[in-house]
Parts: structure tokens; sequence; C-alpha cells
DNA sequence: GCGTACAGACCAACCAGTCGGTCTTAGTGA
DNA sequence: TCACTAAGACCGACTGGTTGGTCTGTACGC
């Protein structure tokens, strides 16, 4: 591991205990053993430190949410293919997510407009398998699509709050959980019986 | 308005709009038209006006969630008062509640535990109502009311993210879709038949 | 000998909190 | 009624410590 990657290994742990104003370049310099010299050559700045941590998460997470939705073409299963995937990657990046939600405040303004145009993407990828879903018949059309993204959107991304990768419960379980909640609120009679005898609904893990 | 409310409401908008760390003394000093010496008169430090902020918001949503527990006996109708409430809450405490998800990690510890007290409170209304659903057969039994709390918490709190007073919802239309979609998601077949011909039903407001 | 990778002393800016002081108001006693 | 006192409310210059960032080096591979 180079010291670049060192550097931002100590910051993620870091940052995510104690917040971005809670530690200091010099703190990080210490628990990467290198130097100011070191920590200025690899960032221009404490803030890009910040962003880097911020685009390596929203960049991977909008990866996998295409990648998800591409590989189906009913809306109900892109959107349990969707939900698994983002979910799991919570599992993976739970520090820079924890980094990415506590502190977006703290993002200067030029780097802030890229984060939050890929932070859009993914909320449109959500809001359109919602809108696709009404349309095809899969998903009930009382419901706002916009608030119903959000409402999704919500229950995903609090996982950060209270998700721990060594507690009783998995990354699985979790999105299980939220995938059969979802399922149950978001299908029509019909399409709900059609997912319960497809094979998205046996492999759930309870 | 007397100056202590004054430097709370400075504060209230500087910090949801700037962060903690975005705004210091002197600036609430400048915005609340006082002086540091009026500051540190009404509050001992800084830290302890973020306490302050914090437990007039977990206090408030704390004791509507009780009496919404307490008008009703059977679990489902519980889950839709609390739900109301305490989503009815964002609409009037907004700030708070942004400074309160935003900046809780920099609250000193002596502060954190009682806070942390009332926010696990909150959570155990939610969970019994959870379990209680699910002896009474209100709920689905299939899901581990753990994941399941923090699914509702999740969707909930999330509010604070995206609501705005003045968009194009109110917050109504908004905790009508969320009671909307955890109702299709938890509740079993028949409690949903009961649900749906109830007033609370009929009073959701799309 | 030249560019890249790193070291660490140093600095200017900022910031939370202090402290000596003023102004206002209420109470008291003659 | 008025002089005096005490206390609470508020003021703002000042300070000690911390922090992000700079700058002058140095070591080393090519």
């Amino acid at each position: 591991m180079d010291l670049r990657e060192k550097i931002i290994a100590s910051s993620l742990r870091l940052f995510s205990e104690k917040g971005f104003h809670g530690v200091s370049v010099q703190d990080l310099v210490n628990d990467s053993m290198t130097s100011k010299g070191g920590f200025y050559h690899h960032f221009s700045s404490k803030d890009e430190l910040l962003y880097v941590i911020h685009d390596k998460f929203i960049s991977y997470v909008l990866s996998e949410a295409h990648s998800a939705k591409e590989k189906y073409d009913r809306p109900m299963k892109q959107l349990h293919e969707i939900l698994k995937a983002s979910v799991h990657v919570f599992d993976l990046y739970n520090e820079h997510i924890t980094v990415f939600y506590q502190e977006n405040k703290y993002l200067k303004q030029e780097y802030e407009e890229i984060i939050k145009q890929k932070r859009n993407e993914f909320k449109r990828i959500i809001y359109e398998v919602i809108n696709d879903g009404q349309q095809s018949g899969d998903f009930r059309e009382s419901l706002p699509p916009t608030i119903t993204t959000m409402s999704i959107l919500g229950m995903v991304n609090w996982t950060y709050k209270w998700y721990q990768r060594d507690g009783d419960k998995n990354i699985e379980q979790v999105s299980s959980v939220y995938i059969d909640l979802l399922m149950h609120g978001l299908l029509t009679d019909e399409a709900l019986k059609d997912y319960e005898r497809s094979s998205l609904y046996a492999e759930l893990n309870f």
C-alpha cells in the first residue's frame, strides 16, 4: 500500500470516528506515519482529501446501480437488483459512506457540484424504475413517484447510521428485509404474486 | 423575543446552512446582534448551545410519539399515528433536525449521553409497536423486528435531507405515502383489509 | 544532475473562551 | 422622594492555543 492509500485509510478511520473537523492534518499525518510534506505532496488540501473519499464511494455505488438496472428489463426485478446491490455497498464502503453523509456539508463548492451531479444521477435511476414500473403495471399507481423514490432512498441510506459489519445481522439479511418490505409496499397484487413465484424471491435470505 | 431566543434562532439558521464548524461564535454574535459577553452570559459554551438545540427537538418528538402511541390500543393504529406525528415534527422543527442529524457527532460526551438515551427511547417505542403487532397478528411475522424498526426510522428520518416546507408537496402528503407504503409492507392480508376499511385510511391525503 | 517523494520547522489566521468594565433595574432605608 | 447598593444583563478588547498550509531542505532513483 503506497502512502497516498495509507493516508486515505487513516482518514477514513479517523473521520468516520471523530468527524472531519475532529481530526487535524497533523493527526492524519501521525496516524499514517508520514509528514505534512508527504500529505501535501499527495493532496492539495484537506478539502481535496474529503472530496476524494466522497467521489470514490459515489462513483462506485453509481456504477453498481447502473449495472444492476441493466441486468433485467422488468422494473420489479430492476428494483430488486438495485436494492440488493446498493445495500451491499454499505458492507464494502461503510466508512466512506459515513464520511459522505456526515461531512458533505463541508465540501467546497467546486467539489460539491461534481458530487451533487452523481448523487442526482443515482436518484434518477431509482425514479425511472418507479416510473417505468407504474406504467408497466408492476407498481401501484396511487404512489407519487418522487416521494416514493425518497422513501426508498431514506430506508437504504439510513443503513450507515446503525449497520455494523460485525453485528448479529449480515448485510444480506438487511437487504432482504428492505426488499421484502418495499415489494409488499410497492407492487400491485398481481405483480406481487409474480414476484413471489420468481427466483429472485426464492433467494432472499431472512 | 429575548436575547437567548435570538441567539438560538440565529444558530439554527446558520448551523443548518453552514454546519456547526462553519459558524464561529463571532458569526453567531454578529447575526443575533449581541456580543461575546452576551453569548457567554446565556450559554456556558458553544457546545452547550448545540446540546440545547438537540434536546429541544428530541424531547418534543419523544413526547409526540408517546401520546400518539397512547391514543390507540391496536398496533396497526398506533403505528399510523406515530408515523403521522413524527413526520409532522419535520415541518415544525426542520432546522433543529438538520442540526441534530448533521452535528450529533460533535456533541460533548456529557451531553451525548442524555441525547442518546432519548433517541433510544424513541427507537424502543417503534420496536414495541412492531413486536406487539406481530404478536397480535397485525404485522407479518416473517419480518425481523430490529431491522424493520430501523427501516421505518430510516424512511422517516431521511425526510430532513430533502423535504422543504415551501416545496410542491406538503408534509401530510409525505406522511401519507410513508404510511401507505409501510402498511402495505408490514400488515398481513387480513389486517390490511381492516386497515383499508378504517377511518384512519380514509383520512390519508394523497 | 535533475525530478520526484517525502521530511519537519515554521507561520499567519482564526477561534473559543476570559475578564474587567458599564448600564439598567429593583430593592432598601432614611 | 432620593441616595445608595447589589445583582443581573450585556459589552468588546484581548489571549492562548490550535490549525491548515508553506517553504526549505534532503534522499534517492534514473
